[in-house]
DNA sequence: TCCATGAACGACCACCGTTCTATATTGGAA
DNA sequence: TTCCAATATAGAACGGTGGTCGTTCATGGA
């Protein structure tokens, strides 16, 4: 890196001031780069100020607690999801490729799926997200209890599939090379238990670690999607037999 | 509390020490304890070692560091959840039943699911588990991949929504009184939303938030079993189009 | 009685999030 | 142009965290 020069006062013009002033924008935008680069624990207010050239405590005049950052920064990625126009004919195949396109996000920055889990994305991004989202659903002729539980349904399978997938890749960076050491140190293990307390393991061994995180996450969106197809839940078994709408509000 | 008094050295059996030494199994006990009565985030090593009359640097002898000992607590209260042995003719309730048990292990224990969502579930009693969850998975005539694949679904499904659920009340302690009020709030705010923009946040306002707990859970349980039982993924659309059974092992 | 072993422990280390207070900077009014 | 009030910035400090290290000490065996 070169070294610092000064710059003579003599030149330095009144307009863009050269030091750029802190804003939430740059807080949230440097937030994120340090989350995709080096994870979610070394996203510290201290390491974040340092980013910016600035103390940590500076940053509370603009975010509030690192909470409050973190649902900014989560806010923030949603944008990147794509929730497409319901289009006749193509419902589950729409279905799929939302939930395609928001586990893209979650594995193109790291620990995101740690911040989601436990969020409910309450900010303009989300919530245009959740009106786009429940106009696919109710597309394909979901019941209004249905389409406002299947969202959070599958959001919730993404995310928790994206969660694992990333915590297989723990501590250390590594792609493919380390699950493939793990899916096969397991799978020795499950191999090695006697076969007559373990049968179902022993016999299992080859499908439970053979399944990579793709197959995973499209056999559950099958299922899931399957599942609300079969427009579940008609009739449950706690007292409530008939399948009319709910009231429209409690 | 009555003044200690220190016992006289001569009256002291050789037998029954009176200092209760440390032991692994004390130390998960006693962080159970504390999970139970005040949170995961009161759970740090110090506090543990005060609840256990002793510096916090000792535990380190006896459990590695803070997550193993998670990884621990984790496995002692799955001896817990209740896996039916299979009976013909009654798969499906059978597999709820399963599922409840999990869930109700997890409510009864606070923070635990955010302890469960991102560790695989390695201990004796994990295995033990998985097993007969494979067992029973299986006697429903669920293919080997679906039968792998549906019992990690299922437990995922129940720890996030035990983590969504705990996660509502959040902070102090609060029973079903908060979540309303935060049900009722965000019932207010998506109502408050400009209809032309949100139509359909504004239409399912009443459906989103009047969902309970207890009715989400059972109602995904639906889809997700309807899904499994539909055979989901039988052909999916990556290029795979026949539904042999996967090679036995990778 | 002596000693080796390993558990227990206090002092540290390098951090963390957050708050308080003092200072610097700035835009606008006089 | 000068001055002031409002605001942004940042340093110090607080009370915590998980984890390590070297030392002390009690206990069981020889």
């Amino acid at each position: 890196m070169p070294q610092e020069i000064p710059v003579p006062p003599w030149r330095r013009p009144k307009k863009a001031p050269p030091r750029m002033p802190l804003t939430q924008d740059r807080i949230v935008d440097t937030a994120l780069g340090i989350l995709d680069a080096e994870g979610l624990d070394a996203l510290s207010m201290r390491r974040l100020a340092q980013e910016l050239k600035t103390g940590h405590a500076s940053l509370y005049a603009h975010v509030g607690n690192r909470d409050e950052l973190l649902d900014l920064v989560f806010d923030l990625v949603l944008t990147e999801v794509e929730i497409p126009e319901p289009e006749p004919g193509r419902w589950a195949e729409q279905v799929k490729e939302m939930c395609r396109s928001l586990r893209r996000m979650f594995l193109s920055h790291r620990d995101l799926a740690r911040i989601a889990i436990d969020r409910i994305p309450l900010g303009p991004n989300g919530i245009m997200g959740m009106e786009r989202t429940l106009n696919l659903l109710r597309a394909g002729g979901l019941r209004d209890e249905l389409a406002a539980y299947g969202g959070d349904l599958l959001s919730t399978f993404v995310t928790a599939e994206a969660l694992e997938q990333s915590s297989r890749h723990s501590g250390a960076e590594q792609n493919r090379e380390q699950a493939g050491m793990f899916a096969d140190q397991l799978h020795g293990y499950l191999k090695s238990l006697p076969a007559a307390q373990f049968p179902n393991l022993v016999h299992l061994a080859g499908p439970i670690t053979s399944l990579d995180s793709d197959r995973r996450f499209e056999l559950g969106l099958e299922i899931i999607i399957a599942g609300l197809v079969a427009g579940a839940g008609d009739g449950v078994d706690d007292g409530v037999r008939t399948a009319g709408p709910t009231p429209a509000e409690s």
